[in-house]
RNA sequence: GUGGGAUUAGCGUAGUUGGUUAACGCGCCAGUUUGUGGCACUGGAGACCACCGGUUCGAAUCCGGUAUUCCACCCCA
């Protein structure tokens, strides 16, 4: 296959026999993050290079060595978003969206890119919707985004999800607990792994997270944040869980979770799934208390988190949850001959002038060919035209799927008297 | 970035002591006389056997490299 038609690496398409699965999930989502009180925010695909590193921060990963970074002709570095958040944050400071009251609530449903090895549930581009809310330092706020994340996964049908949350302290209390880490780690400093041992001075937090056996053997006698954390983030992360008690949602506190976005403070969390490999975080997110403050602006307490659509998609699909095929065709209307192509182009268009979906030949087949068609496309009911019909004004509607066939008038009142056949045969004669 | 598996028509597959027209199912297109789909039958289109190179009289088949893909590590959604 040639270079023009292959599509580049770590990308997918989504067909049109598919994209009603993507439309599906996309609409619970909107429709969910309405009902909370979320409005969508759109920012440019590419940003300032500037905003990821300040924004993401420049050790991570992400930043380091997974951004689709380019030079313009103008000469300005800029890159393509890697995660949603740092956009998000830039424009609630360009436009002052503090001036117009506070929280700040906004969700985005957009793509991200990033540079790494495809594996199941990881591709370069991938699709994120995500939650951002600005101004609130309350824990019923933490609450509250978490809520939103389970009655999505509710409505979507997601079965055996976990829900995982920590708390990682903030400046006043983390310095004291990379030091106690560090304290911990460095006795062990033979055993560790090559990265680990780099972690232990930029972030000790991270050797709590390696997959390593020998390291995580370690870690399991590590000093724990929760003995760490300042009075401020204990009792916040006290409420946050009496919160989500009193929303009977189920969690685990796990000590491991840390994030791997340098924004991140006091709580942080995870959805994982165990059904689609070891990419099973489906969504994560958590408090950046800092990340206004760190892009220039006052302090501004915000939180926020991300779910992943590619992989919420998959878990769904191994769990053979349905998702409603979209309407098909009401009315196909077969043409034979010029004239009747003709009368056939002007009925559909009444027909979907009306509401309804209809179609007709566009590639001169004949009468079989045609049926076969509006069969292959599952049309509801199809019709007829010909000289007779024609010549006496009149045509047979056809159901589908029963056979049974109603003759209607083909004149301006053709549309209305079909929609009725149409709606007869669908809701049983009862009208909605 | 590291490691393992895979790569034959749109999709799913068959094809080993290397031998000539690369097979099958599904799908697609068309027909089965006269104006009606699903079933059945008939016919047709569609593959330089991922790419490049090597071994050989001869390679889909053996060897090497590259690419892509799947899976894992790392990291994350």
């Amino acid at each position: 296959m040639g270079i023009i038609t292959k599509k580049i690496k770590g990308t997918e398409d989504v067909l049109p026999k598919q994209s009603y699965r993507w439309q599906f999930i996309e609409n619970i989502m909107r429709e969910e993050a309405a009902k909370f009180g979320f409005k969508e925010i759109r920012t440019p695909v590419f940003e300032h290079t500037e905003l990821f590193a300040r924004g993401v921060g420049s050790t991570t990963d992400v930043v380091q060595k997974e951004m689709y970074t380019f030079d313009t002709k103008g000469g300005e570095s800029v890159t393509l978003r890697p995660e949603g958040t740092a956009g998000a944050a830039r424009a609630v400071l360009e436009h002052a969206l503090t001036n117009e009251g506070l929280p700040i609530k906004a969700y985005y449903l957009t793509s991200c890119y990033r540079y790494e090895k495809p594996q199941a549930g990881r591709l370069r581009e991938f699709h994120q919707f995500g939650i951002e809310e600005y101004g609130t330092s309350s824990p019923i706020a933490d609450a509250e985004v978490i809520t939103l994340a389970d009655s999505i996964f509710k409505r979507l049908q997601i079965k055996n999800l976990h829900l995982e949350i920590n708390s990682i302290g903030c400046p006043e209390c983390r310095p004291n607990y990379h030091k106690a880490l560090r304290d911990y780690f460095s006795e062990y400093k033979d055993e560790l792994c090559g990265t680990c041992i780099t972690r232990l001075d930029k972030n000790p937090m991270r050797i709590l997270d390696c997959k390593s056996p020998i390291c995580s053997k370690i870690a399991e006698n590590a000093p724990k944040i929760t003995d760490f954390l300042c009075e401020e983030c204990e009792s916040s992360f006290e409420k946050v869980q009496s919160y989500l008690k009193i929303a009977g949602i189920d969690y685990k506190v796990n000590p491991a979770i840390v994030r791997g976005l340098d924004y991140y403070t006091k709580t942080v969390f995870e959805f994982v799934s165990d059904a689609i490999g070891s990419q099973g975080t489906v969504c994560g997110g958590g408090r950046y208390d800092g990340l206004i403050e760190e892009l220039g602006g006052q302090h501004l307490p915000s939180l926020g988190y991300a779910m992943g659509l590619e992989r919420l998609l998959m878990v769904m699909e191994n769990q053979g949850v349905e998702i409603p095929s979209p309407e098909t065709c009401a009315l196909y209307v077969a043409g034979l001959g010029e004239k009747a192509q003709e009368k056939a182009f002007e009925l559909i268009a009444q027909v979907r002038s009306c509401g309804l979906s209809a179609e007709t030949d566009v590639v001169g087949r004949g009468l079989r060919a045609q049926m076969k068609y509006a069969d292959k496309i599952g049309a509801q009911f199809s019709l007829v035209l010909g000289d007779n019909e024609l010549a006496e004004n009149r045509a047979n509607v056809k159901n589908m799927t029963t056979g049974e066939q109603t003759e209607i008038a083909l004149d301006d009142t053709f549309a209305q008297n079909f929609s009725a056949v149409h709606m007869t045969a669908r809701f049983g004669g009862k009208q909605l």
